[in-house]
DNA sequence: CACTACTATATCATTATTGATATAGGAGGA
DNA sequence: TCCTCCTATATCAATAATGATATAGTAGTG
């Protein structure tokens, strides 16, 4: 199956849900670390019911259009489970911009630079929204729940700290980068 | 464009290579940024040569097959130039593995945490071999050819900075969740 | 002599993903 | 009233990426 199918199965395990709203999850700060668009997730809904992982109920509506509520089966949960602890080899690794800092030789520095700078702060922002999720996190369960293992609120604590890490260690290297085409590369220590 | 053909370009810029080097490079360490497999490489050469970004010179062999050498012509070197500066968006974020952790909630801890060992040694393997890659590099030409901004040395110093930037806070992400666990959450402190 | 590995290029089918577009009712603002 | 936005689902074409396989010569090992 498609990782796609793990993200929704990951999401409905949590909570039943639309595909409308499995898509509004996927675009928000917790769906950071995969993303699909419509034209993918109708298709996969699909698929997974097919496979007996998600079952739909028809919700009629009188305000706005009906919509399919997606519940995960028993054997859903069961799949998402083994796919959960199942060996896995690290992701190819895939960063177009890391890709940009490889050829940053041929172009001028001070073209350069802005680049990067924008994406440091692209990084930074991005990293006080994950910071500020962690806080309301905090304020509504309490830190006690966020570190209870078998809590969803566990896992997406767990998720965000990645990413917090993440963005954090981006906007450090964006930093430096401009730093170094900026040509003050004076506190430029040594962490060999 | 394609980014892979950036990547190749990227790569051409640097020296001529013929389709196979191109596989080697990008398979190797230098490579980690983008991956892609051969059936994807020699159809986009192709692209790249129709679009006038890079020429090929038929390089007859006697002890080996006869390789076609391809070198980037000013028009391509001119379009890598444009890709480097031209603004860009935050790439969509994929991960699998971070995907799981969002639903570790679901399976048991003594299950999970075997898998966040695994990973988090294989990031440090990963760690290692690009620190070892700086190294060698510093031996080779020195620290100073290293930050001279319009080297080639550079721009791989500066990607291999990034490589392990983020080996080092996945790894250190994936130590804290076996911690978690595992249950030994004593040391964790408070950095909000 | 068979087997394996390496150099070298290439095609093919399939799957995954993106981008554009369609439909359609209700809400809210200009 | 027109326009835009939101909810809600869906299809379609195009592109990107993967996996499998083909060809073919050389070199080395058992």
């Amino acid at each position: 199956m498609i990782t796609l199918g793990y993200a929704l199965l990951g999401l409905l395990a949590r909570q039943s849900r639309s595909g409308y709203d499995l898509i509004q999850s996927m675009e928000n700060p917790v769906g950071f670390f995969w993303h699909a668009r419509r034209s993918q997730i109708y298709p996969e809904l699909a698929r997974l019911e097919e496979a007996g992982l998600v079952t739909h109920e028809l919700v009629e509506q009188w305000d706005r259009p009906d919509k399919k509520v997606y519940t995960i089966t028993e054997t859903g949960l069961a799949a998402l489970r083994e796919w959960m602890t199942a060996p896995m080899a690290r992701a190819p690794d895939r960063d177009e911009f890391t890709l940009k800092a490889f050829s940053v030789w041929v172009s001028d520095p001070t073209a350069a630079a802005p680049l990067f700078r924008t994406h440091e702060q692209l990084h930074r922002e991005r990293q006080a929204i994950y910071e500020q999720t962690v806080r309301e996190m905090e304020e509504r369960w309490g830190r006690a729940e966020l570190l209870r293992l078998d809590s969803p609120r566990f896992a997406s604590y767990a998720t965000l700290r990645r990413g917090i890490d993440y963005e954090r260690s981006y906007a450090e290297w964006c930093h430096w980068m401009v730093e170094m085409l900026e040509g003050q590369h004076a506190k430029e220590g040594d962490e060999s």
